[in-house]
DNA sequence: CGGGCGTTATTTGTATACAATAACGACGCG
DNA sequence: CGCGTCGTTATTGTATACAAATAACGCCCG
């Protein structure tokens, strides 16, 4: 059980030699993101919040320039802090740099959200089918408690459309911790952030709403089946529909050839 | 052909108030991973690739603390760049911090590997798929001509394992490229990185080179041939050898039962 | 009227000083 | 002797001033 720690040495180049033989703070093999850190303490991860409720918000459109200055005025830190912030949502492709290192507010083609939603599909089949082969008992009854909460969201009238986000959210939070693969949730952490900025201008349907409760209901009976299979279809189907959905309220496919002249 | 522009608009809050109805600087859609960017002039860009050299030189062992300071005298800039390039570096899983924010030398298990090179071989074979269907005759011929090069250093003796390793990597960014999806690009990116850092113990025998060489042949001539599903195919059996070759010089398979107790 | 060029002003990048946090070590108490 | 507590030191986080880069503007010339 002791976890085995790797015992560092500070080799202090240019400072003072010292060698500790004691387990020293703390030794992570490969300490993954800080998921659910609740540091939101230090002004960056303020910075970060307030910027991207902005981007949220709809006050600013897709493709207009900001800069640090303003951001710093905006969340009420310096511009170190928010030049940290910036980084992160640049990562999740909330915001993007000219090649000059301008910012702008990311703009989403339909074919960048298709492309998204064809990655995210894949890596969270892989997730689904993963997680059926090690979701403990204790997490299929947590799916089943918070599809409950997804479905109590819908029925309401008029339906709760940020708790089922947050139950959908959650629900398939599960599913990933239990992959146990910790590089593919970063990955996914990626993907998934990202499209957020588009549900500002989403209607959901109530039918949408309730086969996404459906599906959510199938995969818990795959995992309690524990058939890998089939959670990893019903997954996918998931995925893919919600893109459909998604896709109505925006455009028109385009096709390849038009997508490269861009 | 004349891309749509999204004319921008500052808000300027504080600040002045102006309106700008030209064209500004660029306007990039979505600007994707400055993957050819030559920009290594920045003090950060130097940090990074400083800090690089420096981990896979093997002056440092992993599971070693570094600080800011240290690096910052490593590389002669000041932190304020050295927090940029450490935030690369563990975004590339180089470099990992601990949960009270110290930094450490990653230190990847053979689990970390596998898993690694999983998701790897899950988006490169997506990649090899669409690549069948997109790359130019001309990219084609690039592959080819890169091929060559590389077969050319194999059978060199002894085989020039570095320009190898050049040649591997610029055929394997090619079909990337003609991927046309960028954010598939930049997930892989990540990927790729990592491992890096282990080559510095690896060994290659002039066997495993030939059967890369091999692989790398009959993925052209699946493109040639546009057979998405045999260039899928081959691209999986060429990455999942690529990982047994590699582990059988780390160490023997964790369960994963075993895994969970770290 | 339009297009190139130098100047100005805006914006990003870097250095440095200082503040906040966390680890270490010593002390004191049970 | 173990273990919590507190002061010290090490390390990261933030603010600010300044430097470098680059876009905007006015000017001149064709």
């Amino acid at each position: 059980m002791a976890r085995q720690v790797c015992f560092y040495h500070r080799t202090d180049l240019p400072g003072k030699a010292r060698v500790s033989t004691r387990k020293p703070y703390d030794t992570p093999r490969l300490p993954l993101p800080d998921h659910d850190r609740s540091g939101m303490s230090r002004a960056s991860d303020q910075a970060y919040a307030k910027i991207r409720a902005y981007l949220l918000s709809g006050e600013v459109r897709a493709g207009e320039q900001l800069t640090e200055e303003q951001l710093s005025q905006i969340t009420g830190v310096s511009r170190t802090p928010v030049r940290e912030a910036v980084r992160r949502l640049e990562d999740e492709l909330l915001l993007v740099r000219s090649d000059t290192k301008r910012l702008f507010v990311a703009d989403w083609s339909r074919d960048d959200i298709e492309e998204m939603f064809t990655l995210r599909q894949m890596l969270e089949c892989h997730a689904a089918e993963r997680a059926a082969q090690r979701l403990t008992r204790e997490q299929v009854g947590a799916l089943e408690s918070v599809n409950r909460s997804l479905k109590a969201a819908i029925d309401q009238s008029p339906p709760d459309v940020s708790r089922f986000l947050e139950a959908n959210r959650t629900f398939h939070e599960v599913i990933i911790d239990a992959a146990h693969s910790p590089r593919l949730a970063q990955l996914l952490a990626k993907l998934v952030e990202a499209p957020v900025v588009l549900r500002t201008a989403r209607t959901y349907s109530p039918e949408d709403l309730r086969q996404s409760a459906r599906d959510h209901d199938e995969l818990v009976a795959a995992f309690a089946a524990r058939d890998a299979d089939w959670a990893r279809a019903v997954m996918g189907s998931h995925l893919r529909r919600a893109f459909h959905t998604f896709a109505k309220t925006v455009g028109p496919a385009t096709s390849d050839a038009e997508a490269r002249e861009r």
